[in-house]
DNA sequence: ACAATTAAGTTTGTATTGCAAACTAATTTT
DNA sequence: AAAATTAGTTTGCAATACAAACTTAATTGT
């Protein structure tokens, strides 16, 4: 009966809209893991702003950081995780009905 | 000499790139102008909400709020402008490059 | 007629974000 | 052994997003 096709705003997921998270999660759909160094370099980021972004698609649960070595530095890989791969498809579909 | 295609997130319009605006604004380019109750049903959002947000886009330039009645009941009609489609065009080709 | 309801917005208050500067800690270079 | 670089985290502040409350006017009910 909905002869009313309503814009489905609520189907873009936040966590992941956010303009840095976008960047992080798109280049991990492409390359996964990457570490945090070459995440600063593709977004062109701060640090401090990486981090707290990382933070948040840890939260969500959609990367999982792996602190270890890279020889004697500190190197954290990120992961995309199966429920990041799935909210990722979900927000292109999201993204591609309100698009076009 | 950039063997290094970074992610340019820089391309991507945080005034359109909002939520609730990116939905107006993907609606306006689909029904040129469209009025302000309209926008209400079609995003779901509140009055206040809608307000500020069309304020802010009317400030970016990308839409004309044009003032006038339906009956003896004041009617806004926004519109999109030509700079709005302009930037509207930029989001899109942005969001390609970033989504594939 | 006048009170209540509906319509169309705007203003205000608050909680959440987004961001970079400042900081910590260890390593490598000079 | 100082200075600089790498790899992050914490903190503080400015901007956003949102809805509740408010304003103004028209319409409907009694």
């Amino acid at each position: 009966m909905s002869d009313n096709p309503n814009l489905n705003l609520d189907a873009i997921d936040d966590v992941i809209h956010g303009r840095l998270r976008l960047g992080v999660m798109a280049y991990l759909s492409a390359v996964n893991p990457a570490s945090f160094p070459e995440l600063l370099k593709k977004t062109g980021t701060s640090n401090g702003n990486l981090s707290t972004h990382l933070t948040k698609l840890e939260t969500a649960g959609y990367v999982k950081q792996e602190k270890g070595y890279k020889g004697k530095r500190p190197q954290t890989l990120v992961h995309m995780t199966d429920a990041g791969r799935a909210a990722w498809i979900s927000y292109l579909d999201a993204m591609r009905d309100l698009l076009g």
